[in-house]
DNA sequence: AGAAATTAGTAACATTTGTAACAGTCTGTT
DNA sequence: AACAGACTGTTACAAATGTTACTAATTTCT
C-alpha cells in the first residue's frame, strides 16, 4: 500500500510535459507573443498550408473552442485570412498571410534548434529508448486515427 | 523548413500526458469525486504522512494556491485536518483523518493496478526503454533536486 | 420536396487556473 | 525592543479553459 507520486507514471508525464512545453515555449512567446493554442494551429498551417477549423481542431487535438480563439488572435496579429468555402458555406478555408509564412520560416528553425539540442543532450543511447517508449504508449494511448498518423509520422 | 507537429516531442508530451492522466483520472474522479490537484496532495499526504501546504507545493509541483484549494476541498471531505504548529504558527501540519486513510488504502491498489496493466500491456522491452528515456529526460528538464528525487525514487 | 438530423464555427456562461496583494508570523539586525 | 525583510497560507482579481447553447448551412431520410 505505498503509491510514491514522484514514481507515477501519469504524473511523471505531466511533469515533463510542462517542462518541456516551458522550455519550447520560451522562443514563441517572448519572440512572437504566441500563446501555446497559437503555436499549435500555426504550426499546423505553416505545415500543412490551407485548413479549416475543425482539421486543425483534429490535427492539434484541441477543443473547437480553444481553436476558435487561437484563429482569432492569429487572424488579428495578421498571419492568417480565412475565406468562406463556395461549396460548402459553413467551412473556412484557413490560409497564412505572406507575412504569417514569413513568421513561420523564421520561428520554425529556432523550434527545430530547441528540440534539436535536446535530444543532443539526451544522448544517442536514451533518446533512441525514450523514442521507442513513446511510439508504443502512442500506440496503446491515443485513439487508431491519432496513433496511425503519429506512426506514420515516425 | 517543415515542422511536422505531430513528431515535435513537446507536443508529444503534452498529448500522452493527457491521454494518461485522463486515463488514470477515471478512477479518482467518478469512485472518489478528486479532482487531479486533489489526488496529488492526497496521494501525498498517505504517502509521506503529516505535511505542510509548502512541502505539498513543492513535492506536487503544483503552485500554492492550487494546493491551498486542493486542501481546502479535501478538508470538506472530512478526509484530513490542520493542526497550527506551535513552533511556528504560520505553519499548519496536514494529515489525513481514519476515513482519508481508509480512502487512501482502497484508492491506492486501483490506481497501482491502472499503472500495471499500462506497463503489461507495453511490455518488458518497451517499458524499459520508455524508463531509460524518461529517467534521462527528468535528469535534463527538472530542476537539480527535483531530478535527485526523481532518481532516487528509481 | 420538406422535415429531421448533422456539421462548422461562434458566443454565452461556468469553472479552473494563474497573478498580485494581503494578514499574520517569524528572523535578523541594530 | 523595534524595525526591515522574509515566509506561510488565503483571498481578490484577471485570464484561460471547458461546457452548453446557438446560428447558419448542409445532408439524410421519408
Amino acid at each position: 500500500m505505498n503509491l510514491v507520486l514522484e514514481e507515477f507514471l501519469p504524473y511523471r508525464f505531466n511533469r515533463l510535459a510542462e517542462a518541456l512545453s516551458r522550455n519550447a515555449s520560451v522562443t514563441y512567446k517572448s519572440e512572437y507573443g504566441m500563446t501555446r493554442p497559437e503555436w499549435r494551429a500555426f504550426a499546423l498551417l505553416g505545415q500543412k498550408g490551407t485548413m479549416t477549423a475543425t482539421e486543425i481542431s483534429y490535427y492539434s487535438t484541441m477543443h473547437k473552442t480553444k481553436v476558435s480563439r487561437a484563429i482569432f488572435a492569429l487572424e488579428q496579429k495578421r498571419w492568417l485570412v480565412r475565406e468562406v468555402d463556395e461549396n460548402d458555406r459553413r467551412l473556412e478555408r484557413i490560409t497564412l498571410t505572406a507575412t504569417g509564412k514569413r513568421a513561420y520560416e523564421k520561428l520554425v528553425p529556432k523550434m527545430q534548434q530547441i528540440e534539436k539540442e535536446m535530444i543532443a543532450r539526451l544522448g544517442t543511447e536514451n533518446s533512441a529508448a525514450l523514442f521507442k517508449g513513446l511510439a508504443a504508449l502512442e500506440e496503446l494511448y491515443l485513439d487508431r486515427e491519432t496513433a496511425a498518423r503519429a506512426r506514420k509520422a515516425g
